[in-house]
DNA sequence: CTTGACTCTATACCCAGGTACAGGACCCAA
DNA sequence: TTGGGTCCTGTACCTGGGTATAGAGTCAAG
């Protein structure tokens, strides 16, 4: 497949391809004597993991790494594993946050349906520290000046 | 409390403080004769939300929407009701997603305990559709030139 | 009544993640 | 053999979400 083609099936646009190409986070695709870049329809499965880890708050970054995992087998295999537990604990604590989300938005909804108004939020309250880590990221902190 | 001391509990900077009422998604706090701001602890609980839901790949807008939500119990309840109900659904397709993605991070995992080798990788396989929206976003794709 | 920590506004800058040209080459159906 | 559609590299630009700096005012302990 050509580049337009990966795009199109992808649901991105040409030069975000390039991008992630350039980043690294796509591997290099063989070249036509022309020059053009032929790709499998494997990349358009990549680059769909790719928008849909976004979409739940990784980085590009990020998801390079869990990317790397699944060629890195070659690599030890007690590091792939300990990085891939690492994502999962992330990955459960995200889900933790968002059912407590979901559960706030819930309450709300059904509060509204029995009287029209409540006195409490459920909203902050279902995420003071609703099931997520709690501790602050280290500098972030800063004094002013 | 002052703006340092809500910046230090909430665990961001001051400066994010300001920027975020700039944004409109703070509220105006009150002011001292002075002109210094003076929020009160409430403060911190939204500035640790925003914080919490950033990281689950909701942006600002949304975020505040979200927030809003809250508040407009006096504007129409069936408006507020129907933000509400989808934000529930997008967050539960998020959290298919994320349970697809465990999922495959522990069958990772599993198979290399087993083996040291897999024929297959199940972070992609995980993702192909795994409970997700599936549909492109419009717009995002465009011919070059 | 000073001095060091804190705050104010305004403005400029920074990074991630793209997106958009410009200028030139390739492809292929008519 | 040509012309409309693709593709190439390189570079510049944009948006979201902050961060930093300058220059000036405020507060309170000593």
């Amino acid at each position: 497949m050509r580049i337009g083609e990966v795009a199109v099936q992808a649901g991105v646009n040409i030069q975000t391809l390039r991008y992630y190409e350039r980043r690294g986070i796509l591997k290099e695709p063989k070249r036509r004597l022309s020059g053009f870049r032929e790709f499998t329809p494997e990349t358009v499965r990549v680059v769909r993991f790719i928008k849909r880890a976004q979409e739940l708050g990784f980085t590009l970054h990020e998801i390079e790494e869990l990317l790397r995992l699944r060629d890195d087998r070659r690599a030890t295999c007690a590091e792939v594993r300990a990085t891939a537990s690492d994502k999962i604990d992330d990955i459960a604590r995200k889900i933790q946050s968002l059912q407590a989300m979901k559960r706030a938005l819930g309450v709300l909804v059904r509060s509204c349906e029995r009287d029209g108004s409540t006195r409490r939020c459920p909203i902050l309250e279902a995420l003071d520290d609703g099931g997520s880590n709690g501790s602050r990221p280290p500098g972030a902190v800063q004094t002013e000046r």
